[in-house]
RNA sequence: GGGCGCUUAGCUCAGUUGGUUAGAGCGCAGCCUUCACACGGCUGAGGUCACAGGUUCGAGUCCUGUAGCGCCCA
């Protein structure tokens, strides 16, 4: 058992058996649209977990003779390869400094991280991803994968940045994505825009504060019995300043008077309106609140659908910027007042703003009552420590929000593993409410093919982008000179920038079908749309849907047929894994204790999106079974004595009903498989293998060994070669290497390019009046005979353990009482059953149930 | 707050359209090593199918509700 890995995977290569004919046609194309790896991430057994499930279906659909399109790639762009390099070097980059080509890193990182220029920070990020896809590399050949690595991509490669930098231009120049000066999700430690999808609520601590907005004169005069003022609740009072309007519940009963009319705010004394929007909610807080610029996504939705004006005051440091209360955009009615109140903001972090206008509310009266404590989720971006703020910036924006309802046909004409799954993407989609941001400020990544032109004073024409020709790509912006324009005219009056930005991550990896598909070339159209997506259910808001988005706007269709969604892989306590519980499991080590078989055994048990803990146990039933394949493979050959004889030869009844079982446990795993139920097929596989070994080699062993001409001789080695190797094509799938090692020894190609059983081949031995016996009971009901037979074998092997002896004590005499039914079987495999027992003398006598007693002979 | 999933033996889980006495593996107990396998095999004990109603000749399975756990979205 132990070895074969490494004695097998380079005979694989060798070989060529994962390899992809190119020249097949779509229809005869199984393609996978695998899951590139965060190369930057550490090895988990979620990996092993999720990306066994796609092999098993691979290696299916090679020996149903497709050729298998199994591609492997690597996601190395983004923050969090950017992170492991600047804590992997003690670097950081930083865009105003010149390359220095001669830069190389310390040896051991430094307490201060260095500075270091784009490009060179660049360099860094493609050296540690390089040694990071190996480790990769190492655990998936391990792990059997049946990739074809000729097909190897990466999402930073220059062919990759080609497609990605080709598929935005085509999206530019059909108006599906857009640049504009728009709300953006902001971290202010990484300073760069995240997406909605990137985004996650935590609960966090904060305060209800309620402030008295007072109705302006005019209003108030015209309701004398009127209300003169209005009390909002607020989480947020620091951001009274960029208040725009007040909103309530179009029918909340409190407020319908006051739609229209409008309100000043406390301490800055601005006039806001009062609107009416189904999103106030009349039970929070006052059902009043106030809308700002932006203090939650909420107040996006509101700011866009009412058309609100924009009053901004975070600047992307998170800081406070100022503030003119005499222009338009801040129109105090005292602006000498709000002033005063403002300046004592300017430059400050959001809590310590939050802290100086509840003193100055506090002070002017505004402020009610004191702050009311109360926990609520807090947007923050995945991977960071703040808050997330919402500025306005220039950012290039996919316009999913106007295509929601197609984009959610979409997910409803996917085909999902399971299908529960499928409500996960409805309520993402359902869900959106801010456009999909795909710049990103950072450094590794594909650039936006862009430049600008700058007027003769210097300005920055954002409304006339400047696009890379398709035949230049890829382009990097920021080296490379827009047509027309000479190197030395960058950031010259008169002369062109590049946009600064680049891609977010998923809007590359999003592109994975056309990346691995080469799309261009006469590949794509053999490959796709591809027929399976395997990825975890966790980034089915990020990669699944950005792939579905893509291929929506570029091919008008789904980008694959099936989704096979895996469910996450907890500690052996069931909880989930994670860095921060220090719970994490990885591979190698069990990869080393149990091997491949034992590990993909695992892992195949686990049925698509449920959730499976780290099982050492399940594990070594796995070994246990690959060890079996051999054990009863290396029996079962020296029994057939170098003799196979083909289905013809099957003669006996009970023969003939163990191939009706076969070939209807064949049908149960092909139809299992076909609708991407892996453990399925594996149990009945697994269950029916342990009783071909247990129960029907025990009870022909003799027999088979017998004369080789002698027809039930023939018999039975023809049914054990059947069986036997059906068995192991069916688990070939889920033990490549054991299933690999015993088919060899009796074939010569791979079994991994065998053909799939089919029940027909099984059949063969199974046309009426070859038998001697009726040949329509058996087959009519696969294992009338078997069952019954076994039953009595079961029964015998009971007798002895009781009786604590040997399985292979003789017995003088064994009396089988029972139906008729089962007598008649026991008849049809008489020979077999005194064989296998060691009976001397066996009697059959009528009963209405089973009973068996034994005489043992006197030793 | 809305939604999805789960709850079956000590543990991990099957149980396909409703149909005899609810299954498997592990663990546990006992037994068995010349004759494929001790990195093994055989045999056995072990369950009120979360709870409460309902539909039905019949419910682990279908419907309604409740509880607990987990997740998704807001």
């Amino acid at each position: 058992m132990d070895g074969l890995e490494a004695h097998w995977t380079p005979r694989w290569d060798a070989e060529g058996t994962y390899h992809f004919d190119r020249g097949a046609t779509r229809e005869d194309v199984y393609s996978i649209d695998t899951p590139p790896p965060t190369v930057s991430g550490s090895l988990h057994l979620g990996h092993v977990f999720s990306y066994t499930h796609a092999d098993v279906l691979a290696r299916y659909w090679r020996m149903r003779g497709k050729a298998v399109f199994y591609p492997m790639g690597w996601d190395d762009n983004g923050l969090p390869t950017e992170r492991r390099v600047e804590n992997y070097y003690g670097v950081r980059g930083d865009a105003t400094l010149p390359y220095d080509p001669d830069f190389e890193p310390p040896a051991s990182p430094p307490a201060t991280k260095i500075p270091i220029s784009r490009k060179n920070f660049v360099e860094l990020c493609g050296r540690l991803t390089v040694a990071d896809e190996e480790v990769f590399k190492e655990l998936w050949r391990g792990l059997g994968l049946s990739v074809d690595w000729s097909l190897e991509y990466s999402t930073v490669a220059p062919a990759t940045q080609a497609i990605a930098q080709r598929a935005f231009l085509a999206m530019l120049a059909r108006g599906e994505v857009y640049a504009a000066e728009a709300p953006t999700l902001w971290d202010v430690d990484f300073r760069t825009a995240v997406s909605q999808a990137e985004l996650e609520d935590r609960e966090r601590p904060g305060a209800y504060h309620r402030l008295a907005f007072a109705l302006t004169n005019a209003d108030a005069d015209a309701v004398a019995d009127g209300p003169r003022e209005v009390e909002i609740d607020t989480t947020r009072p620091e951001l009274l300043a960029s208040c725009v309007a007040l909103v309530a519940h179009p029918d909340d009963a409190r407020y319908a008077p006051l739609f229209g009319r409008e309100a000043l705010t406390p301490l800055f004394a601005v006039p806001v309106p009062i609107v009416a929007h189904e999103l106030a909610d009349p039970d929070k807080g006052t059902g009043l609140a106030m809308i700002c610029t932006f203090g939650d996504l909420t107040d996006v939705t509101w700011w866009r659908e009412l058309r609100l004006p924009t009053r901004a005051l975070i600047g992307r440091d998170g800081r406070f910027l100022a503030c003119d209360f005499t222009s338009p955009a801040f129109p105090s009615r005292d602006p000498a007042t709000a002033a005063r109140h403002y300046d004592e903001l300017v430059g400050r972090s959001v809590n310590q703003a939050r802290a100086a206008v509840v003193d100055q509310a506090r002070a002017s009266g505004a402020l009610r009552g004191e702050p009311r404590p109360l926990t609520h989720p807090v947007k923050f971006y995945e991977k960071g420590e703040r808050p997330l703020e919402i500025v306005t910036s220039r950012q290039w924006f996919v316009a999913t929000l106007a295509h929601r309802a197609a984009l959610a046909a979409r997910g409803e004409a996917l085909a999902w593993h399971p299908d529960f799954m499928r409500h996960r993407y409805r309520t993402w989609v359902e869900g959106l409410n801010v456009d999909w941001n795909i710049s990103r400020q950072r450094f590794f990544g594909v650039p936006f093919p862009v430049w600008y032109p700058l007027g003769p004073d210097g300005e920055v024409d954002h409304d006339h982008p400047i696009v890379a020709p398709a035949d230049a790509l890829p382009v990097d912006p920021s080296s490379d000179a827009p047509p027309g324009y000479r190197e030395d005219q960058r950031g010259r009056p008169g002369g062109f920038v590049a946009d600064p930005d680049v891609m977010d991550t998923w809007a590359t990896s999003s592109l994975s079908p056309e990346i691995a598909g080469r799309w261009g070339s006469d590949l794509y159209p053999r490959v796709t749309p591809m027929d399976l997506r395997p990825q975890a259910h966790e980034i089915i808001r990020t990669w699944l849907f950005s792939t579905v988005v893509r291929s929506h706007f570029e091919h008008d269709r789904l980008p694959w047929r099936h989704a096979l969604i895996s469910g996450w892989v907890l500690d052996p306590d069931r909880k989930k894994m994670s860095k921060s519980r220090g719970n994490v499991i990885t591979p190698m080590p069990l990869l080393e204790r149990h091997g491949a078989d034992a590990l993909r055994y695992w892992a195949a048990c686990g049925r698509p999106g449920t959730d499976t803990a780290v099982d050492e146990a399940q594990m070594k039933i796995g070994r246990r079974l690959a060890i079996k394949v051999l054990n009863v493979t290396k029996f079962v050959l020296g029994r057939l004595d170098g003799d196979v004889p083909g289905p013809e030869a099957v003669r006996e009844a009970l023969d003939r009903d163990l191939l009706a079982l076969a070939a209807r446990l064949v049908d149960e795993a092909t139809a299992a498989l076909d609708g991407y139920d892996y453990a399925r097929a594996l149990e009945r596989t697994e269950s029916f293998f342990w009783s071909f070994c247990d129960d029907y080699v025990e009870l022909v062993k003799l027999r088979a060994y017998g004369e080789p001409d002698d027809p039930a001789t023939r018999s039975a080695r023809a049914t054990l070669a059947l069986v036997l190797s059906t068995l192991t094509r069916l688990l070939a799938p889920y033990l490549p290497f054991a299933t690999e090692e015993a088919w060899r020894w009796w074939h010569d190609g791979s079994v991994h390019r065998a053909p799939w059983p089919r029940a027909e081949e099984l059949a063969e031995g199974l046309i009426e009046g070859r038998s001697d016996e009726p040949a329509a009971s058996d087959v009519a009901s696969p294992g009338s005979l078997y069952g019954p037979v076994t039953e009595v074998l079961e029964a015998l092997r009971r007798e002895k353990s009781v009786a604590k002896v040997s399985p292979r004590a003789a017995v003088a005499r064994c009396v089988v009482a029972g139906p008729r039914d089962l007598l008649d079987a026991v008849r049809a495999a008489r020979d077999d059953l005194v064989a296998a027992g060691s009976i001397a003398t066996l009697e059959l006598v009528d009963a209405d149930a089973l009973t068996l007693t034994a005489t043992l002979a006197t030793p």
